[in-house]
DNA sequence: TCTGGGGTCCTAGGACCC
DNA sequence: TCTGGGGTCCTAGGACCC
């Protein structure tokens, strides 16, 4: 049975400035999918409940995903899949290629979870595992149950495992929701920092590269400063982080840091800034026959997503990656190149965007080089439904709209290019790796799960 | 021979995030 | 032999203007 919404928002007061436990508290929190990528093929592999488990990337490279148990076994994160083989095989780790369509859906699922908890306009989505809150109506006296309760609900509801952070700033909040990860037994998932003591007893407890926003740059800046904890960061002047750090960038951690929030929460119907889709070919290619079909594919892809959006594109760039000279010997050293080209006018069209992204992708190519890598960006992004004609362009932008839709609709629900462009080509020799791949169990219907 | 100051807009690239 | 993909934000510096 499902247990009642919480009905937060009525029952508080607006925001004040806060003195006792029983006002609004202003806080933000941030609910965190635990091993989000490995949750999800566990759901549907009971079996692997308690066994380490992780998932690779895209071309089953790197393991971008792993559980507590694979973590005690030492597989590092982002490691390259190859160099943990003998940890993974000796130790029986369940291994998985990544399977995005199952990991949206949950995803999906997760967020719409938390829209229905704590209300539409206080959630923002920040990844595909992780949602910041505003709970600035909440008073400091209630934050643990009620985070407690959200957390509670998503797992209900969805099946998967989250954390809940919980702090007067994002920065803070990311911090509380790390400690509660480690140490999932007494926190029972929920940290909550509401005093001063408790802020700066989470800070110590932090090492720097720790702290969001803290990269591995700046990390190696403020060890070789002695600077190795949160609390010790957070003492530095604004102005040396300005003139360190990345400017306002940094001034604004520090600030984050002493509990005063400076990272607003995002509209969420703010139209994103660029698409992208960029690829790893699963083995190197020379030619430029497969160089045009991997570019006008993943032309294809970017605009499905494009399309899914309701976006149209006024800008697209290519960009190919190559390795240096074909009778060179093999030293990872990539080197990217790329072009752009401005539209004439927006558009969201397979047909014209694949048009443009060719010729762009033939002036960067140049034969005998060993391509690695390919990528097409959409920019300058507006809403479908208000792209400016152009008084100089002939026909109507939206003509090709009901044939998308068509394709579209064929691709989602049949396999993925089931219908495609010829640009895209047959042979396919730049295809990437994906050889553990589990089920798309929640989103094509020849992959349900079945129960025997 | 002399050679300001202030402003905007754009792009490339760096740093960060998950 | 094998090292992902998709984003954001900010700054410096060049081009251009008066």
């Amino acid at each position: 049975m499902h247990p009642a919404p919480l009905h937060i928002i009525n029952s508080l007061a607006p925001a004040s400035i806060n003195k006792t436990p029983e006002e609004s508290s202003g806080m933000t929190a941030i609910v965190d999918c635990n091993s989000f990528y490995c949750s999800c093929e566990r759901l549907f592999r009971p079996d692997l409940d308690k066994q380490p488990v992780v998932v690779l990337s895209n071309n089953d490279g790197c393991i971008i995903s792993r559980t507590d148990e694979a973590k005690k076994l030492g597989v590092g994160m982002a490691a390259p899949y190859y160099q943990n083989r003998e940890i993974i095989e000796k130790n029986k780790v369940a291994v998985f290629s990544s399977n995005y369509n199952l990991y949206g859906d949950l995803s999906m699922r997760v967020m719409d979870t938390l829209r229905h908890l704590v209300g539409e306009d206080r959630v923002e989505v920040y990844s595909v595992d992780e949602a910041f809150l505003n709970l600035s109506m909440i008073p400091f006296n209630k934050m643990q149950e009620v985070c407690k309760q959200i957390k509670d609900t998503v797992e209900l509801w969805t099946g998967i495992k989250v954390s809940v952070g919980a702090g007067p700033s994002k920065v803070l909040s990311k911090v509380a929701n790390r400690l509660s990860k480690k140490d999932k037994e007494g926190s029972q998932g929920v940290w909550v920092l509401n005093s001063e003591e408790s802020i700066r007893f989470a800070l110590q407890k932090t090492s720097v590269e720790d702290i969001w926003g803290v990269g591995r740059q700046y990390a190696v800046k403020l060890r070789n400063l002695c600077i190795n904890d949160g609390w010790q960061l957070r003492n530095m002047p604004e102005e040396w982080a300005r003139k360190n750090m990345g400017g306002v960038v940094g001034t604004r951690l520090i600030r984050e840091l002493k509990g005063l929030p400076c990272i607003p929460m995002k509209d969420p119907l703010e139209t994103k800034k660029m698409i992208a889709t960029t690829r790893m070919f699963g083995k190197p290619v020379f030619e430029w026959t497969d160089i045009r079909e991997a570019v006008a594919t993943y032309t294809s892809r970017a605009a499905e997503k494009l399309r899914r959006q309701f976006y149209a594109a006024g800008y697209i760039s290519v960009f190919l990656v190559t390795n240096g000279r074909r009778d060179e010997k093999y030293i990872y050293n990539p080197q990217s190149r790329h072009r752009y080209t401005i539209l004439p006018i927006a558009s969201s069209d397979t047909h014209e965007l694949i048009r443009h992204a060719i010729p762009l992708a033939e002036m960067l190519y140049e034969p005998g080089l060993k391509y690695l890598k390919a990528g097409v960006m959409l920019g300058s992004l507006v809403p479908d439904n208000s792209v400016q004609a152009n008084l100089f362009t002939e026909g109507n932008p939206h003509a090709h709209h009901k044939l998308m839709e068509a394709i579209d609709n064929i691709n989602f629900s049949q396999r993925d290019d089931a219908v495609k462009y010829a640009a895209s080509g047959l042979k396919r020799n730049w295809k990437m790796r994906q050889e553990l791949r589990s089920k798309r169990f929640t989103t094509r219907w020849d992959e349900l799960y079945e129960i025997k």
